[in-house]
DNA sequence: CGTATCGTTGACATTCCTCAAGGGATGTGG
DNA sequence: CCACATCCCTTGAGGAATGTCAACGATACG
């Protein structure tokens, strides 16, 4: 893998904070993969040895409870990084959602480099610290919210966050496609699948939402849905 | 501040990662402050213009929902560090829950001397990724979990994770004091006080725990315990 | 066209919340 | 030292929200 500067993500990703030799370095060490959908690179409790940045894809973050409930934790889009730099075990499950495709690295190698260049570990930081603040937000919403708000808060924050196709602006869209079906839903919400179902029926009946299909979504009135959200 | 090197979490807050010349500058920026029981530091959406080392007592994060609805996304016991570096605001609210004393540094140096140390930077990553992963925990707990397992999960880590006073082993402790009431456990676990207290005395009334005042609790069985936890 | 997968809907069960009352500890003033 | 107030916790009864189980419908795919 030699061409770092001609990466989808360059300028977006933690390398954007490296300069041309770096990147050269760098792209020495790591590998292009595509994984497709539904495949897991990472699983609860492996020694995580792999540190990765995401070109195109959607993946999700998982923790299982021991009887196989299962929580997802984090969503990772293009230019996010997965993975645990500095030597500890993942604790979830990472698995892909959609064909993607990666830029995986040695985490030894990772971390070595790593320390030898500030610059990623400040973009590092900065982009866990806005992680955790997002994973913060979110115990709030698995802790206090009702169904209702829980379903309208995300497909708010989805209609923000989800990646903007070719040309598009990113704030003010209100058709999207979902990378995940109702089952995934209910497991970002920490609801069923069922409840998840009757809460986007209600909200089209209240003409709130379009479901042109199963993954498509039209937000019809995004005042009321921010009220609903709470 | 001048005494950084008889700090009483020096070797454990981030500030190991520095040499006594750069814990002299350091110590030069920073001021120790006392604050009581019930005091908030920062403020919700607060521009957060404070970096500090909790020295001691415990604290608490807290995001509200727009109608006073409370959940606790975090807990800083001694050599824990709150606040947001580099430059976003608080999305939360930082409240003593015990009469604390911290180290607070102003943020833009902080930030300043942060940027020209990596150490630092490294341990404020390496914490940042550990907080991150405790969150996602939670998540799964706050979103899967009945409120027995919620209850049980949440005497277990506080045996683990609740600082051990004057000379007793770490792990094997059964015994211990919460720093916080009913209402607060109720808002780290998304449930309501009532629930939360019925499961406590259901817990005794089972032989699983003691309860010798309000906020002292024994864990009689830990294996049963931990079944209970899910 | 047939089959598998996913989503929706309904009936019912359960958990947890809400509202209300009472109990126990702690602190204060008399 | 006692009476009283306050705060926090516990307990109970009833109800609402969500989960469970089951059947059916729709869509995608071979």
């Amino acid at each position: 893998m030699s061409d770092c500067s001609s990466c989808t993500v360059r300028g977006r990703a933690i390398c954007a904070s490296l300069d041309s030799a770096e990147l050269a370095e760098l792209g020495h060490m790591g590998r292009r993969q595509r994984v497709k959908a539904g495949h897991t690179l990472l699983w609860e409790g492996d020694d995580a040895p792999l540190i990765a940045n995401v070109l195109r894809g959607v993946l999700k973050l998982v923790v299982a409870a021991t009887d196989g409930r299962e929580q997802i934790v984090g969503i990772v889009f293009a230019s996010d990084f997965i993975g645990r730099p500095f030597g500890k075990e993942s604790p979830y499950r990472v698995t892909a959602m959609t064909d993607s495709e990666l830029c995986i690295y040695n985490r030894s190698s990772f971390d070595a480099f790593a320390e030898a260049h500030p610059h990623l570990q400040h973009k590092l930081l900065r982009r866990t610290l806005d992680e955790l603040d997002r994973a913060r937000y979110w115990m709030m919403l698995l802790g206090r919210k009702s169904a209702t708000e829980k379903v309208a808060s995300f497909l708010l924050q989805m209609a923000e966050r989800l990646p903007v196709e070719a040309g598009e602006p990113a704030r003010s869209r209100t058709a999207f496609e979902l990378p995940f079906g109702r089952q995934q839903i209910a497991d970002i919400l920490g609801l069923t699948i069922e409840t998840t179902s009757r809460q986007l029926t209600r909200m089209r009946a209240n003409g709130l939402l379009d479901l042109p299909s199963r993954r498509e979504v039209v937000i019809r009135d995004r005042r009321a849905m921010a009220i609903l959200a709470g």
